[in-house]
DNA sequence: GAGTAGATCCTCT
DNA sequence: GAGGATCTACTCA
């Protein structure tokens, strides 16, 4: 288990970040209770250029502050007043990328995350959809602006990879507000996996 | 199995 | 004061 560079996250191309960031490990350990889980679902956000990003236009708040950020720190949104989402945030300073973390393959700390969740026993919904992902491994938005090199959350590379003709890409999920560049195809994910969001397998 | 409505709260206008 | 990068459950076929 390797811990990722800041020079991954820091590149300029946010659609290969999210490319190689399927089959990676995110790990939380929050006072001493790991749970990971493998990147199976996440979509890109462009910045600027981005009608469905919080950061379209340049738009620069208190909120999005961060994802302007450079890159390799956590952005975490609250939605629906219900929803927290895990997003990574990418590039240099001053450029609003940031990769949004859709679902996981749950692999360490699953008792952790039934607990965290309510569930009695795993299945496919433990990790599938953003919201879930963040209740399961326990991420608050008040952890934005975490390191992702930090003691408590990080993302790892453990050798494993898919193939590439196992991920896919295909528009965004829920950002139809944001006209055609909803349509854009930032959304990769691995083909069959039953965490994917979207029509169980 | 598919489609739709409701939950619920922080942030920006 | 309004709305949002969602999920779940319930209805109807």
């Amino acid at each position: 288990m390797k811990k990722l560079d800041f020079d991954f996250y820091q590149r300029d191309n946010v659609l290969k970040i999210s490319e190689e960031l399927i089959g990676k490990v995110l790990v939380t350990k929050w006072n001493g209770a790991v749970t990971s889980g493998r990147i199976v679902e996440c979509e890109a956000y462009a910045g600027a250029m981005d009608k469905a990003s919080h950061a379209v236009g340049g738009r620069r708040t208190k909120r999005t502050e961060i994802m302007y950020a450079k890159g390799g720190v956590a952005y975490v949104y609250l939605c629906y007043g219900i929803h927290q989402m895990f997003n990574v945030v990418t590039n240099k300073t001053d450029t609003p990328h940031a990769i949004l973390v859709r679902a996981l393959e749950p692999m360490k700390g699953i008792e952790t995350m039934l607990k965290r969740t309510g569930k009695e026993k795993q299945d496919h919904t433990l990790t599938r959809g953003p919201g879930n992902v963040c209740k399961a491994l326990g991420i608050h938005t008040t952890h934005t602006g975490l390191s992702l090199r930090s003691q408590e959350l990080f993302i790892a590379d453990d050798g494993f990879a898919y193939a590439k003709n196992e991920i896919f890409t295909s528009p965004r999920i829920g950002v139809d507000y944001a006209g055609a560049d909803a349509l854009l195809p930032y959304r990769f994910y691995v083909k069959g996996n039953a965490n994917v969001s979207g029509k169980p397998k």
